[in-house]
DNA sequence: CGGGGGATTTGACAATTCTTTACCCCGAAC
DNA sequence: GTTCGGGGTAAAGAATTGTCAAATCCCCCG
């Protein structure tokens, strides 16, 4: 709704002093702060809308700050700054790899914390101004737009149900890699992995059909004990005889 | 004298003694003071307008802060401060999400009131230094005006209950991503979530109905397990090979 | 107050989609 | 060629969503 220019942030961290800490030093700059100390609370709230920002720490009880990273951006693109543990590059590297939007080494100087906050919004801001991303992603003949959720083939509208869409998007985005069945498994099913799910096999077995694939020419490859890679048109390497008898 | 003719507040509370106090308090702050002690009268009050802010209880008899504070959204912006139950954090976020500007839990020190009264009205005049926003929201060739509480399709217009338009609202103001089923509950129903609620369900299929949606051409999608999405058209979709010869 | 009419919620059941189970096949190692 | 483990998929089972219809709730009016 109305939603303008509230200057609303969203705190998780599990430590309570920092929190407050932190709180007041937003507040101090016109800010309206609201914390939560756990990954499942943080992400309730997060759900319910309404955030500029939120200020995420990397190591929370119960789901870890990566966890709830990802599922944030399962829906949205609301900003997330994470507070990594100091030294922790890796943390630093997933992180914005899962779509964070800056991080802060723990620990930090509120003052830094503001400006950062402050860089972050300056930049999803002039994204909103300027026409959204075309952030259609195209493979071959294949078209995927995450904002109507639609695939097209050769211009055809493809139908896909909703975890089969996600799962055709995360290949595209990796085209030409391979993506690790556990990654699916999180990334599609927002779940853990567990050796005897073959949910994703069912799903990519539906997705090939809907594609039109064949055994000798088809879009998503298995890589035997890894996972699935989206063939990219050039590469499509047609070596492997299937045929049998 | 300093102010300009009005600086005039409305108190909305049951709470004759608070109201009394806080009077008291923004009387000495330069303020002119009026309370209200239920919600109709509260909202009659504010449509006489004059007012600068409003500062409104979550838990009125009769009819609630958040109707109250929806039906003010309904026709004007003005500033309004939420006064909430200690710890609740679902009505500060439904409270924020329907258009609070800022909201303060109770108990609270009077002190603390006037500096967020002050605050908001900061914000938001500095908002009205900037050029109006166009408050239309236009996504493909559907057009909705909270201002009228209307909607067009192409021109024509739709006929949408309350809650219907509410939900198309939040639904266009965030088009082309998903809002989760919580969210909508929260912002379009003013209640918690429960995953048994299948009310949402009900106005999302009416709404459906109403935008002339089909099965192959429809504008709201269903995310299963997480929430809808209103397409979001792209016009630049290359047309290749749509022609039959 | 009591009734009327529309709006919203709830119950019930159908339709879809997702998960799990089961069985078959294939590829790699023996 | 045979065995073993992973993958393909049909089909059954579970969960979620669509939607009609009936029950409630609201609001306005006499």
């Amino acid at each position: 709704m109305k939603t303008r220019n509230m200057e609303r942030i969203l705190v998780i961290d599990d430590d309570v002093e920092l929190c407050t800490l932190v709180s007041e030093y937003l507040q101090a700059e016109g800010f309206i702060v609201e914390a939560a100390h756990d990954g499942e609370s943080g992400l309730q709230r997060t759900m319910g809308g309404g955030y500029l920002l939120v200020v995420l720490d990397v190591m929370l009880p119960g789901i870890n700050g990566f966890e709830v990273l990802r599922r944030i951006r399962a829906t949205s693109r609301l900003p997330v700054l994470l507070l990594t543990a100091r030294g922790e590059d890796v943390d630093r590297i997933v992180g914005l790899e899962i779509g964070a939007d800056d991080y802060l080494p723990k620990p930090f100087n509120p003052r830094e914390l503001v400006a950062r906050i402050r860089a972050v919004l300056r930049r999803t801001r002039s994204d909103k101004a300027s026409p959204a991303a075309p952030d259609i992603v195209r493979v071959g003949e294949i078209e995927l737009d995450p904002a109507t959720r639609s695939v097209r083939r050769d211009g055809q509208p493809v139908d896909l149900t909703s975890v089969e869409f996600n799962l055709l998007e995360v290949l595209l985005r990796e085209a030409g890699r391979v993506v690790p069945r556990e990654r699916l498994v999180n990334a599609v099913l927002s779940r853990k992995f567990s050796p005897f799910d073959r949910s994703i096999d069912m799903h990519v077995s539906k997705v090939r059909k809907k594609l039109g694939d064949t055994d000798s020419d088809e879009h998503i490859k298995t890589i035997r004990g890894v996972g699935y890679i989206f063939a990219r048109p050039r590469e499509k390497v047609v070596e492997k005889t299937k045929v049998t008898s």
